[in-house]
DNA sequence: CAATTCACTTTACACCGTGTAAAGTTGACA
DNA sequence: TGTCAACTTTACACGGTGTAAAGTGAATTG
């Protein structure tokens, strides 16, 4: 991969997580690369465009497909909510720097949009896989469909969610990932 | 109520309601209200300020106290829970347009933010005095104290989590409202 | 050894939306 | 008749995105 681009990707991850949330601008980022705001345009034509390329770029990074792995391995068990549960939702202190400003762009922007859109599409597979195994054990609670199971489940662990007990409940990762355990659980599953 | 602050705070809810979101600008505000953009910053002097005002109005508009009233009859009664489920999840549709704007603002705009903060600390009072019976009446789920059951409840009511489901998802608003105290039953309550 | 090409810089500018400033219009009221 | 208030009109500053084009310097190639 190209150098600067990859200097300019490693800027634009760099500053989303450090706290800048959405009002990092093309300029910051720039500077951060040490190449001029024009060198930017010269690889993304636009903000839109290198957020999209930064999130691939952090994927590579965090390797989520070699994490499913543990997931994948429990092919029908119902264990394999818990594992869900935590490849997920360890997963979301990585991304949620990108995940904020991807997330602000997606109302005035249809690159931003599609983009997330797709990471939560393939999130929601996640789900609806770890649903699956307790139907077929006859877990499922009964008054919850495979779809609805899955929706649930989706709300559940969305990114918003995760922010608001994180962030602004104060809780401590481990808790999080504890308590949605439980919650899960409690809603998906018949005693 | 001067009549054109009227027409302006009218204006701008409708725009947000329908559909414009967050690319609601002064000008379509003006516009819509049949007045001249500086009108505008003639009675709000910013477009946060004039949503959080916007907000207030339609808080009288929508009589929330008078709904709560219902809930506040239940005083220890663990019935509340699904009461106050059902009061605030039937009165998220209706504010869904100015939360999702001042949601929009609130990474950027310090009023907006706390305008939003304000209204969420509300929210979560209904939510802590909805655990409150389950505590007494001993139904509260051993797992969770007071503070948890109240910040999963209140993560689970938010106004993401209902978009995510009604909009996303494309639950009916009954739907919604079912599943919704199914869940909280599930997650905060003890067999 | 030129000539070209590539990656980047520099400078400049158009566009949008927010917000400010100030002069002009209109009607009501004293 | 004058003045005050509410509003309009025109104009402009600012910040951020994105476009355009000329300039620089180092590596590649005939």
């Amino acid at each position: 991969m190209n150098p600067t681009r990859e200097r300019i990707l490693d800027s634009t991850l760099q500053l989303l997580e450090s706290g800048g949330g959405s009002k990092v601008r093309m300029s910051d980022i720039a500077r951060q690369a040490g190449v001029s705001r024009q060198a930017v345009y010269l690889h993304y034509p636009s903000r839109a465009e290198l957020l999209v390329a930064a999130t691939r770029h952090l994927d590579e990074r965090l390797k989520i497909d070699a994490q499913l792995e543990r997931c994948r391995a429990l092919k029908d068990d119902p264990a394999r909510l818990e594992a869900w549960i935590e490849v997920w939702g360890n997963y979301i202190p990585g991304i949620y720097g990108v995940a904020k400003a991807l997330l602000a762009m997606k109302d005035e922007d249809a690159e931003a949009r599609s983009a997330w859109d797709d990471r939560m599409q393939a999130m929601r597979e996640g789900c609806a896989a770890a649903v699956k195994p307790l139907r077929s054990a006859g877990k499922l609670n009964p008054a919850l469909n495979q779809q609805q199971a899955t929706d649930m489940l989706w709300a559940l662990l969305s990114v918003r969610t995760w922010e608001q007990l994180r962030l602004e409940c104060g809780w401590s990762q481990q808790q999080y990932i504890d308590k949605m355990k439980q919650a899960a659980a409690s809603i998906l599953m018949t005693d």
